[in-house]
RNA sequence: GGGUCGGUGGCAGAGCGGUCAAUUGCAUCAGACUGUAAAUCUGACGACUUACGUCUACGGCGGUUCAAAUCCGUCCCGGCCCA
């Protein structure tokens, strides 16, 4: 079952094989980093916002930079997600932050107050004045703790949305006279919560809008979280949705995750990845350490490699046993005195450079260096895992 | 020498008779983070104890009071003003 096909794409910006993971350049940059830092960790796509880029600096300036890669001066393959993200982490989490109705989510802007519809269409639209090379319908991902009934309604109020952007999308390529090398790749989400009758519904509910509006799906995505509300990777979840998805479609696991968690969706069939873990847990002093120990990823297709659970659900503890990473937190008083590299093994501008002890100090002493530093590490993880996955 | 204002936990700085082992910030020590409201958030932070709790603490000593970081006396130390 488990086929490492390796998908190659095309998009307007350049080709990419699969598996890739796209770090989270929400607001159009990773934080702390610029292009130059990007190139050296070896990543190439990204993943912008379009409810963030639409808010700031918003989409009269985007359009008359000419778009967002030129915007960013990034000119490699970008995918932009939807806002349907932020449907969850900002209204569902707290519902003074907006509303959803069947038409429209109005959001409130954290930042000013100020109110914002998107509705399907909108998201579609905006994503198309970016000018990406992939792009996500608008959705409604629930929490996994919402009721059945509610995800199932999260799950028809996906697949209507789903239509209307589908339809929307169409549209935009007719009038903007793209052809199939031009145009952005689009890509449904499947809901559903934990429950697998209710994914298989959603993909269901997406092949036939497919169907009805006469054009494939290019890329199904894994909607809401991945794991439970202890943290426990929705192992066959992830595994049964990949199952329902198309053949020949892209599988994106949203949001995904955790290197562990890379390295155990893919062989479900999981093709693309983005996340905010390798840039926020880097900012916040936590450094990816590959264990030379480990056999991975020589073991994984015979299914051998230990894919523990981060957490375990009798302690909550975490189960590092045997895992082919480790993570430090560099802020740890142990460090302090510690003048070898984060990782030894590691290329990267920090490892080349630096001693723990010295990214100790720029942690404790707030200098954005030390941020940048370990997000540039973080990434340059990301990579080369990634680099190996495609090799397997 | 006289006057005056002050001395609080690693630091800064609240409290000004009981609800004070003492607000808050910083520092320190841990932890969390999964389609980014995150350079954020949570917890611990006098000692001993798993905990209940016990002890020692608001410059020193001595008072007043059922009760003092808080009131009084005195001494020591510091800032400012006058000689």
């Amino acid at each position: 079952m488990n086929s490492f096909r390796h998908k190659k794409i095309n998009t307007k910006s350049g080709a990419l094989k699969t598996p890739f993971f796209m770090p989270d350049a929400t607001r159009g940059f990773v934080k702390f980093l610029n292009n130059d830092d990007i190139k050296k960790t070896g990543i190439v796509p990204m993943v912008v916002n379009t409810y963030h880029l639409f808010l700031h600096p918003g989409m009269e300036i985007i359009k008359k930079a000419g778009g967002v890669h030129k915007f960013m001066n990034y000119h490699k393959p970008l995918l932009s997600d939807s806002g349907g993200y932020q449907v969850f982490s900002l209204i569902h989490k707290n519902p003074k932050m907006g509303k959803i109705t069947d038409n429209e989510v109005i959001f409130r802007s954290p930042t000013s107050g100020e109110k914002h519809i998107i509705t399907p269409e909108k998201s579609i639209q905006i994503q198309f004045d970016l000018g990406v090379d992939m792009m996500v319908c608008f959705d409604d991902p629930p929490p996994n703790n919402y009721s059945k009934e509610k995800i199932s309604a999260a799950v028809e109020r996906t697949i209507r949305w789903a239509k209307r952007c589908l339809i929307e999308y169409n549209k935009q390529i007719k009038k903007r006279k793209l052809d199939e090398k031009s145009r952005p790749l689009i890509f449904a989400v499947v809901q559903g919560g934990e429950h697998v009758d209710l994914r298989k519904r959603c993909v269901d509910g997406l092949i036939e809008v497919s169907k009805e509006i006469g054009r494939d799906w290019d890329g199904y995505g894994f909607g809401a979280r991945h794991v439970d509300e202890n943290g426990i990777f929705l192992e066959e979840i992830l595994r049964a949705t990949a199952s329902f998805i198309p053949e020949k479609a892209l599988r994106f696991a949203l949001g995904v995750g955790t290197p562990e968690d890379i390295v155990r969706c893919y062989p479900m069939g999981w093709d693309m990845f983005d996340c905010v873990i390798p840039t926020r847990e880097g900012r916040h002093g936590r450094l990816f350490i590959r264990n030379e120990q480990s056999k991975f990823p020589t073991c994984l297709p015979a299914g051998r490699f230990p894919m523990t659970n981060t957490k375990s659900i009798s302690n909550g503890k975490k189960n590092t046993k045997n895992k082919f990473y480790k993570i430090i937190s560099i802020r740890n008083s142990k460090f302090k005195k510690d003048f070898s590299a984060v990782d030894k093994n590691c290329d990267c501008e920090l490892c080349q450079n630096h001693t723990r002890a010295y990214l100790n100090h720029l942690f404790k002493s707030g200098d954005p260096l030390g941020m940048r530093l370990a997000s540039i590490h973080n990434l340059r993880f990301y990579a080369k895992l990634m680099k190996e996955l495609q090799e397997l």
